[in-house]
DNA sequence: TTCTACATTGAGAATGATTCTAAACCAATA
DNA sequence: TATTGGTTTAGAATCATTCTCAATGTAGAA
C-alpha cells in the first residue's frame, strides 16, 4: 500500500469522493449502481433510509432495484465507507445510513429522524469522555470499539 | 387505595415490584397479561425482545398472544415503566426492552445483544458529560430530553 | 480489443418484526 | 351484580430486509 494519490484537494460543497478510486482502494468492484448509491449517500446530510436512497438513484437509473441498495449499503458499511444508524421509535422503523467520515455525533429521535450534532457540541461531549472509560466498556463487552450515540428519551413523545 | 396487601417480602432474585400498585398509580388497568409481562420484564437483566417475553409468559398462561406483548410493552414505555432499546445489527433485529429504572448505560452490540454497563463505568461516563451540553443538544433537536447510548462500532464484526 | 470467469444485479418470493382489525372478554365502578 | 368501556386474541396486513437465481456486467487475461 504505497500509493501516492492523496494529493487532490477537496473542492465541492462537502467533500470530494472519487468513488472509483475509493472502491479500487477497497478492492471492491466499481459498478454503476454502486457509484450512484455511494455518491447519493455522500451528497446528503439527511441520513437516508434504503428506501429513500432508492427513490434518489432511481431518478438517475430507473432500473436499480431495492435489493441492490441493501446489498451496496451492507458492502459500504463492511468497508467502513458508511455507517448504519440504529433505528428508533415505534414500529418498523427503517435503518438510516451516513457516509460522513468526519467525527460527529448523531441525535436519534423517536420519530425516526437522525440529525447531526453541531460540531462544537459534538466535540465538547466527545472530549469530555475519558478515553479509557470507553476502552474499558469495550473490553467489558468483548468488542473492538464502541461509540457514543445520543437518543431521544423514550418517555417523551 | 388503602389496601394492606403489600406485606409479602421480596423473594425473587432482584427487586420487588408490586405491579398492581404501580399500575394503579399510573391509572392503567391491572390485567393478568399485564402483570405477567411486567413482572417477567422486571425479573430479568437480559433485555428481552417481545418474542422472548412471549415465550416466558406463555409458560404461565398459555393463552397470551404476541400482540398483547407488543401492546403492553408500548403501554409500559409510554408510562415510563420500561424503555425500548434501539435495535442494531443486520437484518430484522427485534427491539429489546428494559424495566430497570436505575440510571445505567446500555451497550448495544452488533449481534443484537444489549448488556448493562458496569455501574462504576456507567457513572464515570455519565458524570463526565457536562449537563448543559446534553441540554443544548436537546434544544437543538427540539426535544425534551436526550440520553446516551453506547453502540458497537459498525466497522467491527 | 475481445474473451472469459466470476462477481453483481434485478424481480419477486420469503422471512421477520410489528401493527391492525374485529369480535369476544373482563376489570372497574355504581 | 350489571354495566360500560377498555383489553385481549387470532389472524390478516404492513413494512423492512434478505434470499433466490437467471441474466448481466466487470476486471483481467490473451
Amino acid at each position: 500500500m504505497v500509493s501516492v494519490d492523496h494529493l487532490h484537494h477537496d473542492d465541492c460543497t462537502h467533500e470530494h469522493h472519487d468513488a472509483k478510486a475509493i472502491f479500487a482502494e477497497q478492492g471492491i468492484r466499481c459498478t454503476k449502481p454502486r457509484v450512484l448509491i455511494y455518491e447519493a449517500l455522500c451528497s446528503t446530510k439527511s441520513h437516508p433510509t434504503a428506501e429513500e436512497l432508492h427513490q434518489i438513484v432511481k431518478d438517475q437509473d430507473a432500473g436499480i432495484s431495492l435489493a441492490t441498495i441493501y446489498n451496496t449499503l451492507e458492502l459500504l458499511v463492511d468497508h467502513g465507507l458508511a455507517r448504519r444508524i440504529a433505528n428508533r421509535g415505534q414500529g418498523s422503523g427503517a435503518s438510516r445510513y451516513d457516509a460522513d467520515q468526519a467525527p460527529h455525533l448523531h441525535l436519534v429521535l423517536n420519530d425516526g429522524r437522525v440529525i447531526d450534532a453541531p460540531t462544537n457540541l459534538s466535540k465538547k461531549l466527545t472530549d469530555a469522555i475519558p478515553h479509557e472509560v470507553l476502552q474499558q466498556l469495550a473490553q467489558h463487552a468483548g468488542v473492538d470499539a464502541l461509540k457514543i450515540e445520543i437518543v431521544e428519551d423514550t418517555a417523551a413523545v
